[in-house]
DNA sequence: TCGGCGTGCTTATCCGATTCAGTAGCGCAG
DNA sequence: CTGCGCTACTGAATCGGATAAGCACGCCGA
């Protein structure tokens, strides 16, 4: 029970206890033998610091926050979060950077908790995620001086950002989907205050507009399932209705399968289906589900290794992320196709 | 960006800053209109504790930990931890205490980390999910006098546990269907490694004894979807296939209904589904599946409250959370009936 | 008038690391 | 043999709080 400190080891090795951490941290002031010496003394005794007095004298908490405006409910069905989470793991463990994460349901209490930790000093540094186009949080991270990385698109402002190029994965759909033949085609947006559903919907319009198309419809939703099913009724009980939808995220695209079915509309024979987020979900219904797939886990690497750099007094520039790629499954064919 | 300290509300408030730290603190010391003119100073100040120093002094960390051990891609479609996490926040937050978070893909992972967190002081306690029978954590967590509270049965030792009763959960859903008139009936359980998944074989076998009856089969499996697709295939593929299944969690149930339907095996007119998690999930395929139903956010609320008492000094004992309710959904049905 | 006792505050020490200003010892040039 | 410079180390201040010990003051009863 009683804790070990760096004086123990100075005791040890009958030095100061400033030779000690002069050692400890590689730096010069004592001798390669004598550095040798207490690495090995600290090494079997097992010593680690303390990470509060590390803190309290380098003024640096040696960690990082993370939080998610999300309800538990949706949360709990996307698999995004906890990929992602576990990929800036494997790169925080490097450098022994610890991960303090927190969910809350909107954006108010989320810059509650931001200015928590950072008054705390709990963390050095945050990831923003979910960026909406206005986003309250951005103006108090800037006026605090509070070093965060982006999800998202670069922004004027000089705060690195993690992006992937959500307007050209959305291109690919649309384009794969006119291939098949598709000219009425629906996007189920996320949450219209989301940036990058914003930049997707641009996108989607863009890229109909480029094959002479005018898209059927657009619905913003709020990601959850039951939006997704509602979403899917309305298009299908439309006059002139879709042969092809895309979905923002894999849950809202597996409810789109789920309501087809019940309806008795022959996916992807008489209704295509392609989600904007890939995972388990897209084939772990039938027919599977056509989706942009990326890989998260790195994702969320490239973001946490990101952090890091600006941490250590790096300017890392934004960093663009591989695009998603279109993996073509069982939910998309030809309209009026037979063939599943 | 200058930080702002206790000392500095002392000079504002002309005052020591001991009496500011016994203000602060509510403690003796100082007179009740000091004491509001120092609260007052400090809340137009917008002073907060700095973590490291508080946490230095008072070698505290303020802080819990959650190590997961599992796979990023299972975790990503278990609903089940994000909801947990997210109840356990609720609780957390009364105190001011921040949760830290590590997700490793096994126990030998999760003893390491669980050692770094302990040695730098970073953590006062931990929470432990998925207990294993043979749980090679505890004993390190003994050994360390580690305040930990687990997330399953109570065990010898003195730990507390937060739990609910899965025993009578699996009764319950042997119990009712039996009552829907099956007689062959499976079971699809989780790692056989985790206690609670021999606790519920346990309870099936005995559950279907005290019917008279006597297991189709029992398969164990690692909780994925591919899993549980696999073990419905298998089972459908027997000679006297089962005319009823229970699943371990959400994920491999709603395998088992697409598993079903693509084999034209109609549920549940020909197979009856139960699932042993609740989720979205479960609402999110056609038909929707009956589950064992339980309060995710709620459970999680108990345990951190149970942990947060411990680190008060206080010796909760076990709490027992309430028993998983069935609820009913479209894939059970007596046999061979025609309605769904 | 003095001792005794709270009350209300100050001062000093501690938590466990980092870090900077010294300083002892030694080699070597002048 | 003096002094300079270098290496290898020591001692002490520091980070920002908590807290125990100390002290001045006023009030009370004897």
């Amino acid at each position: 029970m009683k804790r070990l400190t760096i004086s123990d080891i100075a005791e040890r090795a009958g030095v100061s206890i400033g030779a000690v951490s002069f050692a400890l941290n590689g730096r010069p002031g004592v001798s390669e033998t004598t550095r040798r010496r207490i690495l090995a003394i600290a090494a079997e005794m097992g010593w680690r610091p303390n990470a509060a007095a590390r803190g309290l004298s380098e003024s640096r908490a040696h960690t990082v926050g993370l939080v998610i405006a999300r309800s538990a409910d949706t949360l709990g069905v996307e698999p995004f979060f906890m990929k992602f989470i576990a990929g800036m793991e494997s790169e925080l463990a490097i450098t022994r950077t610890a991960l303090l994460l927190q969910v809350v349901p909107d954006h108010a209490r989320s810059i509650e908790a931001i200015n928590d930790w950072w008054a705390e000093r709990r963390v050095d540094g945050l990831i923003v995620m979910d960026l909406w186009a206005e986003d309250a949080r951005l103006p108090v991270l800037e006026s605090m001086g509070i070093p965060a990385v982006l999800v998202g698109r670069p922004r004027p402002g000089g705060m690195p950002a993690v992006w992937s190029d959500d307007a050209a994965a959305v291109t690919e759909a649309v384009d794969f989907l006119v291939g098949l033949g598709h000219r009425r085609i629906a996007r189920v947006a996320g949450l219209p205050a989301l940036e990058h559903t914003q930049v997707r919907t641009a996108a989607f319009h863009a890229a109909m507009e480029r094959h002479g198309l005018s898209p059927a419809a657009v619905v913003d939703t709020d990601y959850t399932w039951a939006a997704g099913a509602r979403a899917t009724r309305d298009l299908l009980a439309a006059p002139d209705r879709p042969t092809a939808i895309t979905f923002d995220n894999d849950v809202m695209a597996t409810a789109g399968v789920s309501v087809a079915r019940q309806l008795g509309v022959g996916v992807p024979q008489e209704l295509s289906i392609v989600a904007g987020d890939d995972s388990q979900l897209c084939e772990m219904v039938f027919p599977t589900v056509t989706a942009l797939s990326r890989d998260v886990q790195a994702y969320g690497a490239h973001t946490a290794r990101t952090l890091v750099s600006l941490l250590d007094g790096g300017s890392p520039g934004s960093f663009q992320d591989t695009t998603a790629r279109l993996v073509a499954r069982q939910s998309t064919a030809a309209p009026g196709s037979r063939t599943a």
